[in-house]
DNA sequence: CGGTCCGTTGAGGCCTATCAATCGCGGTGG
DNA sequence: CCACCGCGATTGATAGGCCTCAACGGACCG
């Protein structure tokens, strides 16, 4: 049981009446998950619903390669989890703590519940996936498309999106560079030899930690280099 | 307007109440489209909900490195669209008629009319949608993880799922080389000198233009041979 | 100080793209 | 009927990208 107005905050629920708020947050439950846990495997039955509240929950598949493709990262107030709890088949990838985070958690039968007995629920549930279909659509588009050099542009591009004004664009998440190798399907190797390179080129720096892109232009300029 | 009979033995549609049915019958219509016809462009302004009837309707996006990537191949009962009619953002990819095709189509605003009436119809339409993303996940995890090799069999795999029984498992859809190519992210002459040496291997043929994989022992081992 | 994690660099080799040429086939027009 | 053409399949040669293996340095920590 958490803050209704915690609930009222989150984009995900913001359209709903007070009512659907007070019912949510009575059936909402928050957990911290230290760096590195994991929030739940691939196959394992799904029970809950995810709702990032603090910190970045990595989505991922661990490959028969041996690799580890990462799907997706998620932040506050994004789902996780969803696929899953409508359909029953179990969790299609697992999901870690990128860094310490706090979720909040609903039931699964809690959820199915709320889908039905609230206006908008569904709708909201449906423009999400929407979403999401586009943007599984573009990183298969990236995947299939060009060379690493190109999909690492356009995984800084992601990340930019969000940032604006015209100075040096910061990516919000710590990222490893074996991060960026499990986006875009490729060895930490290669990832460490173009990134030096752009780094070399003032295209790329970091800050304590923090990385960035140069501008708006460069990174345009990342991805139709090649 | 169509057969009611023809509605009502769709998958999408099979759930529902006569009464549905009839709506539905009232509110389809039939179009022929000639193979290489266009369905419909990315980008342009979605109207039309399309459910293939007969053929195999082609969904691509064509990329700027000038190379083409099919995203799906929808044939009988299919649902193509969906994604952009409901957040009106456009079709995200192109669709082109991949054989001689007919197809039913349903008005936008008939569609969402439709989901909002009848009792069954957003369900139907989650759970395919669920489906959907599984699909494409595993998609993504094809073209991150592994070499063309692995990707073909991949695609392999997905075609044979569907046919039954000990013998040869015959594709169900007419592929040139430069499909599979444009499946899985490579050039034309990749994939012709994987196959032929599949083929000189006798792990897959050809009778009549209609391809085939050996068995379903064979289908396995070409994706884990490396 | 040893251990771990991350970043980095180098050498070598496989895989894939690229460019170019050829072949078979069906259709088409003369 | 035959020459020609367009399309898909095929093959060879070559270059370059990316992986693989191996080793090393630095930061941080117990």
């Amino acid at each position: 049981m958490i803050d209704v107005e915690t609930v009222r905050k989150l984009p995900r629920f913001s359209g709903l009446t007070p009512e659907a708020h007070k019912w949510l947050s009575e059936r909402l439950a928050r957990k911290f998950f230290e760096k590195g846990k994991l929030l739940f495997l691939e196959g394992e039955d799904s029970s809950y619903l995810y709702l990032v509240e603090r910190g970045a929950v990595k989505v991922f598949r661990s490959l028969e390669s041996g690799r580890e493709l990462i799907l997706g990262l998620f932040r506050y107030g994004d789902a996780i989890g969803e696929v899953a709890l409508i359909d029953g088949n179990g969790y299609p990838a697992s999901a870690s703590a990128h860094e310490d985070s706090t979720v909040l958690l609903m039931r699964r039968e809690d959820y199915l519940y709320y889908l039905k007995a609230f206006d908008g629920a569904a709708i909201a549930l449906l423009r999400d996936l929407m979403m999401r279909m586009r943007t599984m659509q573009r990183r298969m588009e990236d995947l299939g498309g060009g060379g690493v050099e190109y999909r690492l542009g356009r995984v800084l591009q992601t990340f930019c999106a969000a940032s604006k004004g015209d100075g040096p664009l910061y990516i919000p998440v710590p990222l490893t560079r074996q991060d960026f190798a499990d986006m875009v399907g490729a060895r930490v190797e290669t990832v460490i030899r173009i990134m030096s390179r752009w780094q070399k080129e003032g295209l790329i720096g970091h800050d304590e930690g923090r990385l960035w892109v140069r501008d708006r232009a460069t990174l345009e300029a990342l991805v139709h280099s090649e």
